[in-house]
RNA sequence: GGGCAUAUAGCUCAGCUGGUUAGAGCGCUACAUUGACAUUGUAGAGGUCAGAGGUUCGAGUCCUCUUAUGCCCACCA
């Protein structure tokens, strides 16, 4: 009995008694770093998409490790030296942003501590949220190196940051200017355009009588610093005005406003007269420019009224409105208040709305000309890269987003007014001289001994993920082993939702700096949704927390089912249901090594495929050389959730289901059992890493599964043979079919006859066991029903229901008149038409047979 | 306002370049079950492939329009 003593797994899986064990022997066996991979083929290397330093993984994060891991496994396997480099972002603001609340709930804030204590504390909260985000990653199986792990504010990082810095703004592509800018009152900073995020609101529209003209506006306040008036050129109402300069009287406030004229203007919406304020809007800010006018700011950083704004100086922006209004009513200038839905634009991080304001920051030119890059511009330079097929998209119709983002892409604002961040790399003397240095000691040193004094603000965060792939790997340091042997990174594996923060930056930073693509490919997947769509948030209470399920079903099943149904680009929807299904399978998997090996000897590895005459045994090997060869296409052309399918499919039913059962039967299938189930591991591996290892150590090898090669299909696939197995389980299915629709319990065994000249008695027996009928070689008086290659003589019948019968002569109706038409027989390839004629007589068979 | 995506069984999704009576998993129904697995097995019910036109011998699959939902972009005050 003692074949127990082969094996030792219990009789269920249970993920949590491994899973911790087994990731420490990976992490341990030094496997996760590359250079201890031998070199057989050329690096694969992905750079972990930095996961915010300030909390927990969710299920973005899992989604995005697993498919990653999910690559990195494959191509280790395959032989690469695969490095899969992770880290963590300092993520300016929204960490500042996280720390402030922390400080609110104590009572105090930034301002209070001071900027160094400030930092002090933002560090400690890095340093513990950063703990919880590496447990977390490794216990969703990453099989990343620690050995390289970074961050975005590292020293090294920092100092690639300045280098980038000192380079653009030598190459004249950093400026400091005067413009306006989206700023967001709470963060107190600026934002970037794209950290810009609109939300639809109800507003009043505000019809304000404007001199001799009417302006409608949503924000009347602004009116009080507004210099210009727009109209445009072919209203005859205001045509005489063009040109004018005129003195408005708001309410005892005076303005002087030019009139000019645009196409742009609507004459039908509100007035058809705009007046503009080009310090706090982006579009007046425009007409400004062109039209040379004059610009008041009104609102400052604070969102307070300035001097500019006369009596309702100091007050806040609301109450300003409010008493502006009133102001107006009262001396008869609101011409009437309508009801407005638009667009406000709120910042991405606080959802405080924006205030467009005019500021002096930094910008990074994205339209000029730079003469080291053949005169392109760094738009063209990102552009170029997708355009020339260097870089690809996945899916591809991203590439169209990603191209008319780029051409629309204005100068990026990268100074921002937070402390949490890299310190801008200038300095100024007494005299306001700017100097622009790698370091402080540079700096000072340039300033021959003056006194500096550095920037106070801080750089956008995504400049410094925008440098992530060679950042990471050593760059500036262009000699560093690591950027020599593994830049441009092959695969940048991301949500769309950051494709153009992230993605195009990295883009655009890698062409401008080194010359080359970051990556090769790059693959967007979707968000992860509840079951009805709606995104997962703390708000709604539809979160799931991957942790929780990981302590549940285990990672494997959290794995499979984030990989499942997920096409790259389109979102996926999960469930509780769904991650209990793929731990079914898991132990499905389990159970199947289970009996394997209960069954076996000696547990051993099978070298070859082993030589087999039974055709069964050959359709079952045929089978699986087939799957070897359709995952591994899967694998490479990115359609993840396809292969698991395939994989699935396989190993559920054609090897648990059909051949096993078979092979209990026939008994003896030890090799063809035990070698199937070796690279069937192998395959599962990268979906599945901690149940396919545990169950590997059974194989006694002293080697991990996680450094095996992947499995090659061996010779061409027997078609013949798959066909005589699916046609052996169809006669089995049927027979137990006909049992059931008589009542018949599967208990009992009727007597059968099967005839046929293609199946062996052996077989036929099989067949028999399977289905539970009693083989006879007595006749039985009754039609034979024709199955695959065999009459069945059984005294059973299914009984065609009146609808089913009505279905079939249907069908045969519809064969016969497609048969019956000429064009048809004309048009169609033979093998169709054959194929028609051989299901009608089939059909008729059927039909004769009830 | 522009663009993109999706629409297939109660639910979540497959269905490649048009040619099996449209498939899977979950759920549901019936039956079974103490030596791989109830995290199981066997069988079954369930769909006019969003709607309307068109191309074709033939359309879930291609084209046009419509509808619904979701997302992205956009300076309509």
């Amino acid at each position: 009995m003692d074949k127990q003593d082969n094996f030792s797994l219990a009789k269920a899986y249970e993920p949590q008694l491994y899973e911790n064990d087994i990731y420490k022997i990976w992490e341990e066996s030094g496997f996760f770093n590359p250079d201890n991979l031998k070199a057989t083929e050329k690096p694969f290397v992905i750079s972990m998409p930095p996961p915010n330093a300030t909390g927990i993984l969710h299920l973005g994060h899992a989604a995005a490790l697993s498919y990653e891991d999910l690559m990195i496994r494959y191509k280790r396997m395959q032989g690469h030296q695969a490095l899969w480099l992770p880290g963590t972002d300092h993520a300016a603001i929204a960490t500042q942003t996280k720390v402030e609340k922390i400080l609110a709930s104590e009572g105090t804030d930034r301002h209070a501590l001071g900027r160094e204590k400030f930092i002090e504390r933002v560090k400690e909260f890095v340093a513990t949220s950063r703990d919880t985000i590496q447990d977390q990653t490794k216990k969703m199986g990453s099989s990343c190196d620690w050995s390289r792990e970074a961050y975005t504010f590292s020293d090294e990082l920092s100092g690639s940051v300045n280098e980038a810095f000192v380079k653009m703004y030598n190459d004249g592509l950093i400026y400091r200017g005067l413009r306006i800018v989206n700023w967001c009152p709470r963060c107190a900073s600026t934002l970037a355009d794209d950290e810009v995020e609109y939300q639809e609101q109800q507003a009043k529209l505000y019809y304000i009588k404007y001199g001799p003209f009417v302006v409608a506006t949503t924000r009347p306040e602004t009116k009080l610093a507004d210099t210009g008036l727009a109209v445009h050129p072919d209203d005859e109402r205001y045509k005489d005005y063009i040109g004018q300069e005129i003195e408005i009287d708001l309410a005892g406030h005076k303005i002087t406003v030019k009139v000019f004229a645009d196409q742009e203007v609507d004459p039908e919406f509100g007035s058809g007269a705009i007046g503009v304020t080009p310090a706090h809007s982006v579009v007046d800010y425009e007409f400004a420019q062109k039209n040379n006018l004059k610009i008041i700011k009104l609102i400052d950083e604070q969102g307070k009224i300035l001097a500019s704004g006369g009596k309702y100086a100091g007050l806040d922006v609301q109450e300003a409105r409010k008493k502006f209004v009133a102001d107006l009513e009262q001396a008869g200038l609101l011409v009437k208040v309508e009801d407005y839905a638009n667009n406000l634009s709120i910042c991405y991080r606080c959802d405080t709305a924006i205030e467009p304001l005019t500021s002096e920051q930094w910008f990074v030119a994205v339209d000029k000309k730079i003469p080291s890059r053949q005169n392109k511009t760094l738009k063209e330079l990102a552009i170029e890269a997708v355009k020339s097929g260097q870089i690809k998209i996945l899916p591809s119709r991203f590439e169209k987003i990603y191209y008319h983002w780029m051409e629309n892409l204005y100068d990026w604002c990268i100074s921002r007014q937070i402390w949490w961040g890299h310190r801008i790399p200038v300095w100024y003397t007494a005299d306001q001289k700017l100097i622009v240095a790698h370091d402080e000691a540079e700096a000072q040193k340039l300033a021959g001994g003056q006194k500096i004094s550095q920037d106070p603000d801080t750089l956008d965060t995504w400049f410094s993920s925008a440098l992530w792939t060679f950042s990471t790997l050593g760059w500036p340091n262009v000699e560093a082993k690591d950027f020599l042997k593994f830049h441009p990174t092959s695969v940048m594996e991301t949500g769309y939702d950051i494709l153009f923060f992230w993605v195009a930056r990295m883009i655009l930073m890698s062409e401008y700096l080194l010359g080359t693509k970051p990556f090769e490919t790059v693959y967007l997947h979707g968000m992860i949704r509840d079951k009805e769509g709606k995104k997962m948030s703390k708000s709604l209470g539809n979160g799931i927390d991957p942790i929780d399920m990981i302590n549940l079903y285990g990672t494997d099943a959290l794995r499979l089912s984030l990989i499942s149904g997920a096409t790259p680009g389109a979102d996926l929807k999960l469930y509780e249901e769904k991650i209990a299904g793929s731990r079914n399978f898991v132990n499905k998997l389990w159970n199947i090594s289970r009996f394997i090996f209960s069954q076996t000897e000696h547990i051993h590895q099978v070298a070859l495929e082993p030589k087999v005459t039974d055709k069964l045994d050959q359709a079952i090997l045929a089978k699986f050389n087939k799957l070897i060869k359709e995952v591994t296409e899967h694998l490479d052309k990115y359609e993840f959730s396809m292969a698991s399918v395939k994989l699935y499919q396989f190993t559920w039913t054609d090897f648990a289901d059909s051949y096993v059962e078979i092979a209990k039967k026939q008994g003896n299938k030890e090799d063809v059992l035990l070698y199937i189930l070796e690279r069937l591991l192998k395959l599962w591996h990268p979906f599945l890493p901690y149940v396919t290892e545990v169950i590997w150590k059974q194989f006694n090898t002293q080697t991990l599964l996680m450094v095996e090669y992947w499995p090659q299909a061996q010779g061409k696939v027997d078609g013949q043979a798959i066909l005589y197995l699916d046609g052996v389980v169809g006669v089995i299915s049927r027979l137990r079919e006909l049992k059931a629709e008589n009542k018949i319990a599967p208990s009992e065994f009727p007597f059968c006859k099967i005839v046929s000249s293609q199946v062996s008695v052996e077989h036929l027996q099989l067949i028999a066991d399977l289905a539970r009928v009693k083989l006879t070689d007595k006749d039985i008086e009754i039609e034979p029903e024709k199955i695959w290659q065999c009459s069945i003589y059984i005294n059973l019948k299914k009984a065609m229901s009146a609808k089913e019968k009505e279905e079939l002569e249907n069908y045969i109706k519809s064969l016969e008149l497609k048969l019956a038409n000429d064009s048809f027989i004309q048009n169609a390839p033979p093998q169709v038409v054959e194929e028609n004629q051989k299901k009608l007589a089939e059909s008729k068979q059927k039909l004769a047979n009830n």
